[in-house]
DNA sequence: ACCTGAACACCGTTCAAGT
DNA sequence: ACCTGAACACCGTTCAAGT
């Protein structure tokens, strides 16, 4: 899978470029910043950027993949650090926090999760749903969860509340808010 | 409000031909459908298009004002056939199942409930928020719904449920098993 | 093997000219 | 008062030419 041959020196650092001016971009403007811009930012051509990157969720997805994956270690350290039921619910919250807070990542979050699954946010959504799959099968073991929900569902159900809090502007007091009334009708 | 003048026959037989333009639009295209698109189905120029509907909500509106009308109108139906928590979850249940199968109204109840709500949606928003604020208010004198949760908030919840079940391809049954556990979290 | 940038098709929005 | 459509700025995507 990851990269057999190196990449050429200039390849490489076309693609560093691209990233950072994707990462910027992607802050400024949100999911849908110009790829043209974004091309232009990093001083490439645009064949350049989809060359590296077939379509904007793969940028995307390179552009946010150490979130995500910081999310996944946090889901680990959290059930070591708490029972299960408390594990889950603190990282859904911290999860929708930054599904709102970094812009682009809820777009990424959603399509990761969703039912099609766009070939191209695999590795994003492999990660995410592994560690959701943890700390919901030990939510359930616990009791604190219904056994009848798959984890890729509370995901779901997670992006809902974000897109919920989102509509009422985002502070972090409503998500806590939402997130409890649905952590109330999942108890076990 | 409502049109002082009547409108001068061409003008009123071209709004006409943009509006069922952009429905079939809409219906095909989702609630992005190329504006230009919809000027040339209606047989107009695309400056027509703009004198009319000042933007894409406005026009998003006025495609759909009917079915939002309708739906402030069930939930009277509703309420005068049920116990009003039953009434309120059945029609929670309607909104969300035609957000989804109608392109585009998904995204026009979303900003019609957004926090900063789009000046232009205020006709539609009016309409939502006072039907859901007297199924909201009937269930909670009934005890079927927690006193401290505002109208708005349900309908954002139910939007969020929706998001969630379009993440699931948006099977009507997902839909409900979805709602039931909001429910039981705002159970009053 | 990789990069560049011109080229194409498309879209939103405005506005001078027309009736 | 209203309509038209050309004009402008922008965007995504492809591909021939270059190194």
């Amino acid at each position: 899978m990851t990269q057999a041959r190196p990449m050429r020196a200039d390849a490489r650092r076309n693609y560093e470029r691209l990233l950072k001016a994707a990462e910027r971009a992607f802050a400024e403007h949100g999911e849908n910043a110009s790829l043209d811009d974004i091309a232009k930012r990093a001083g490439v051509g645009s064949g350049t950027l989809y060359r590296h990157f077939p379509n904007r969720q793969a940028l995307l997805e390179a552009a946010y993949v150490d979130r995500i994956e910081a999310l996944a270690a946090r889901a680990d350290t959290l059930s070591r650090r708490r029972p299960a039921g408390e594990a889950l619910t603190q990282w859904l919250e911290e999860l929708c926090l930054v599904s709102l807070q970094v812009r682009g990542l809820r777009a990424l979050l959603g399509s990761a999760v969703a039912d099609g699954g766009a070939a191209a946010v695999t590795v994003c959504g492999t990660s995410i749903k592994g560690a959701a799959t943890r700390l919901v099968e030990a939510a359930q073991r616990e009791g604190a969860l219904r056994g009848d929900v798959e984890p890729v569902e509370v995901l779901r159900l997670a992006h809902g509340v974000a897109t919920a809090s989102e509509l009422a502007d985002g502070e972090a007091a409503r998500i806590r808010r939402y997130l409890t009334l649905l952590m109330q009708g999942l108890g076990g």
